[in-house]
RNA sequence: GGCCCGUUCGUCUAAGGGUUAGGACGCAAGAUUUUCAUUCUUGUAAUAGGAGUUCGAAUCUCCUACGGGCUACCA
């Protein structure tokens, strides 16, 4: 229809921190416009004065430069369509409301919030519906009942009164959603909406059809719970005179809570124990604090690819992406129409694809802040804590769990793991390490592969059996039965520190 | 209640009328291993129900059921 560049826009209201849903409609926004060589804009949607949370904008950028979602126009960014926080956007709304009632699609009310109230009750108590449209309006105080001198009257007394949308009598409206494909919607189920509140804000739908319009908005890409409100922005395109350059719209389908019904909240994060947004939130007013992605220890590029795949698939079966991959393979016609309940499980194994395939100084260097809140202070040189780094990565989800995975390179044990020393330490055991023992102490080469050579060729020389000897050492060196390979743990401890645990568990042990 | 959207293994999903309905997570078993893991192999398990259209339906149509969203001077 036209070949306007693609812009696409993340319209956030900064009532509180960014859900993950929130982040996924901003990513495949992202997705979106780049794929097309487009723009991607983040505009804030702050027309509601009382819901207004401080700091939540801020955590809104936060979070998208966290995923490594670019802005290309927003209010830090700026842009040529500054500014993009509508509060400060506010002069330019009015004229389009006017310009509405001017044409007759809108139309001034004068109606008190608790008149419609109790109207609403009344229509409850009867099981009917009430609707501010064509079967109501004119019942009600606004242009269509007052004459033309009493509208002037109380507009320049200074009462309060809202714009309304004249929606139309007995209209269908259909219009193409690229996921869902052909949405029809009758006009006379549909209310007439308030367009501009009476604190001279515009309410988001004329502040949203406007902002896309003045900022060449090519796409809208939300959430599925505006999908009922899509019919209402195409009448609005139309009545401003804007069909032409009409965006065309995608509903992405919601994110579900893991079990049970309905649409994933914060309360199913707390309760399931995993978090719901993507960096750490406390609440300004409560002091609340909610957990975030960040903090408990995913990789952005985890994060990310986990949520692009709620919802979206590249048909085939590759599942690890990284963001310009995903930029490269996302359409919205690969987007699902149904709701995808979250996995907090097949999260932990994305970020375990993306903790394995880290090189291991990377991690080494991730793993030092953890080490420090220990009490370990560079305990060892940098190729031992890269090395041991590289055994241990395959076992764990995220870097802070390599601490339980590797707590014994740094510290020697202080006890013994009972159920463990019951199983593996025998009558004879002690008198099997005693001279074993002194076999090591002969070695000087405390290489892993060299010692694993030398220590075999012993123990076959014995006679004894592997798990006879191998246990309780390990018991000796660490404490407990767990750990990589126990050579790699002798060359990494060193032939004194070895030596040293080995005579400190032959001390303790006793059966 | 009304309107709109949806429905394939427990979960995320593939299969654009013809497949033994595929993959991944999870779970289970086996193999490997000096422990615990890892790894590998195998298994587990689905087209919501009912009508139609068709030689043939997970795929198209309708009905029912279920799920979700919206129904504010909130976004």
């Amino acid at each position: 229809m036209n070949n306007r560049k693609v812009r696409v826009r993340f319209a956030p209201s900064p009532t509180g921190p960014l859900h993950m849903g929130g982040v996924r409609t901003a990513l495949f926004n992202y997705l979106f416009a780049k794929k097309n060589n487009g723009d991607f804009l983040l505009r804030i949607e702050d027309t509601d004065q009382h819901r207004y949370v401080s700091g939540a904008e801020e955590y809104i950028m936060k979070s998208l430069e966290w995923c490594g979602l670019k802005v290309d126009e927003g209010i830090r960014e700026g842009g040529p369509h500054s500014p993009y926080r509508q509060s400060e956007r506010k002069g330019i709304y009015k004229q389009y409301a006017d310009q509405l009632v001017e044409s007759g699609d809108a139309y001034y009310a004068f109606d008190s919030a608790e008149e419609l109230d109790r109207l609403r009750h009344d229509a409850e108590a009867n099981e009917q519906n009430f609707i501010y449209n064509a079967t109501t309006r004119l019942n009600l105080r606004n242009s269509f009942t007052l004459s033309t001198e009493e509208v002037r009257q109380k507009l320049d007394s200074g009462e309060h009164y809202v714009i309304r949308f004249c929606m139309p009598e007995d209209q269908v409206v259909t219009e193409e959603d690229i996921i869902r494909g052909e949405v029809s919607f009758k006009t006379s189920l549909l209310d007439d909406k308030v367009l501009y509140k009476s604190d001279g804000m515009p309410t988001y739908h004329l502040a949203n059809v406007v902002d896309d319009h003045l900022m060449k908005i090519t796409h809208v890409i939300r959430g599925e719970e505006w999908l009922s409100s899509m019919p209402l922005h195409v009448l609005l395109y139309r009545a401003l005179g804007w069909k032409e350059t009409m965006p065309r719209f995608a509903h992405l389908p919601l994110i579900l809570k893991p079990i049970g019904k309905g649409k994933l909240s914060k309360r199913d994060g707390d309760k399931m124990g995993f978090p719901v947004f993507p960096l750490l939130w406390t609440d300004p007013k409560s002091g609340e604090i909610s957990r975030g992605y960040r903090e408990d220890g995913y990789f952005p590029e985890a994060f990310i690819n986990m949520l692009a795949f709620l919802g979206w698939n590249p048909g085939t079966e590759q599942e690890l992406f990284s963001l310009e991959e995903l930029t490269e393979n996302f359409s919205l016609e690969r987007v699902g129409k149904s709701g995808a309940k979250f996995d907090p499980e097949k999260a932990k194994w994305f970020n375990h694809q993306y903790l394995i395939r880290k090189a291991d100084d990377e991690i080494a260097e991730l793993f030092v802040p953890i080490l420090e809140s220990k009490g370990i202070k560079c305990p060892l040189n940098k190729d031992k804590l890269v090395h041991i780094c590289g055994l241990l990565k395959e076992r764990v989800d995220f870097i802070s769990e390599l601490w339980d995975q590797s707590y014994y390179f740094f510290q020697a044990p202080t006890a013994y793991d009972a159920q463990f020393t019951k199983k593996r330490w025998k009558q004879d055991t002690n008198q099997i390490i005693e001279e074993a023992l002194k076999f090591l102490n002969t070695l000087d080469d405390w290489d892993a592969v060299a010692l694993k050579e030398k220590f075999s060729d012993y123990v076959n020389e014995k006679g004894w059996s592997f798990g006879s000897v191998m246990n309780p050492l390990r018991l000796c060196l660490v404490g407990a039965g767990i750990g990589p390979d126990l050579f790699e743990i002798f060359a990494i401890l060193g032939k004194k520190e070895s030596i040293q645990r080995i005579n400190s568990a032959l001390e303790t042990i006793h059966i």
